[in-house]
DNA sequence: TGTACATCAGTGAACGCGCGTTCACTGATGTAC
DNA sequence: TGTACATCAGTGAACGCGCGTTCACTGATGTAC
């Protein structure tokens, strides 16, 4: 049953969205190329006419998650606020891939890793665009600092299944993050 | 062939060693029954002797990382110093496991999300611990920035096939919470 | 605009492979005398 | 201490299942006239 173009795009972008979410809640791995067709409404058979592979589908996914552009405040301390919020914490399928892929990534092809990579330089970039510190230098620096603290809080936040340490993981890095740009301004 | 009791616990200890090498090195689904006993130098039939599954072996050898008690110093900028190094970014199969198999197991069995969380919760205790600020809830609350900032920052920079980058993540991030320390204490 | 045909997106069965797990067997270890 | 037997750690073939991938087929879409 062949399908007008226009739903072609349409149906591409679907994949594309469910395996995004897909891949954050289960991982590469347990995600399955027919789990992602169900979930985009269409069956396994068809993925081959969009992509060549699983390994190219996590590559497009992943560039396709950064090409949408990061939501959110570009100043740090406002980022972190949502960035580090239970709602954040909890919501894995709708969050950061850093946060969720960023380890398993790592093994994943070196076009996957290069689509992280492009999304982490693009973030570095907004934050230190968005700091309110004279210096571009320490602006920059303050900005990998930050970003960095966020991305390890939610990983191990979502490792604690004792809600009070795992909360304390997000305000204590939360306020330290709020501190040292304090400290840096005054 | 029947081995001696002592054999029998040197085998054990082999095969979580070997496990704990290679789940970090490929992360748990990569890595096979057969591969972690040929590791350890058995084959993989001898397996369920030892566990009652590959969820086990996981959760056991998680617990046999965090048991074998953390290098390194209790002191926070020490410990960054050799955490945030190079070495310890390319070397995966020996590093941190927080920022090797973090967000994977998040997915895995309460028992290996236990057993991770236990082990962040004893990694802020000693942070806490060899503080330097006269605060006992501030020392916890940067000993938890300060981790989370380094785990962060480990992950992103594996991801940076740009070694320019994937440096300048882990030298800021260092400064970053060195300058924090400094500030608290000055 | 309408018709006839070629194209090709989607379907679902099938293939091959690798994995976790099981099991009958082997032979060295441990034990009872 | 020596001997005879029971135990059981290790082996490797086998099983069953699920996955990524392929393929012949279907029928709606797009196009040429």
């Amino acid at each position: 049953m062949r399908v007008s173009r226009e739903q072609v795009a349409i149906n591409r972008q679907a994949i594309l969205k469910a395996a995004s979410r897909l891949f954050r809640e289960r991982g590469y791995d347990a995600v399955t190329v027919a789990d992602v067709m169900n979930a985009a409404g269409l069956t396994h058979g068809g993925f081959y006419g969009y992509f060549k592979s699983k390994d190219e589908l996590i590559e497009q996914t992943l560039a396709h998650v950064f090409a949408e552009g990061e939501g959110g405040a570009s100043d740090l301390a406002r980022y972190a606020a949502s960035y580090l919020s239970p709602e954040h914490r909890d919501n894995v399928a709708d969050g950061c891939p850093m946060a969720a892929l960023g380890a398993e990534t790592v093994r994943q092809t070196p076009e996957a890793r290069a689509a992280m990579a492009s999304g982490i330089e693009r973030q570095i970039a907004r934050f230190s665009a968005g700091m309110k510190t004279a210096n571009a230098a320490t602006a920059r620096q303050a900005a990998i600092g930050g970003w960095a603290a966020m991305v390890g809080a939610v990983v191990l936040a979502r490792l604690c299944d004792d809600p009070m340490l795992s909360d304390e993981i997000l305000t204590a890095t939360r306020a330290w993050i709020v501190e040292h740009e304090a400290a840096k301004r005054g």
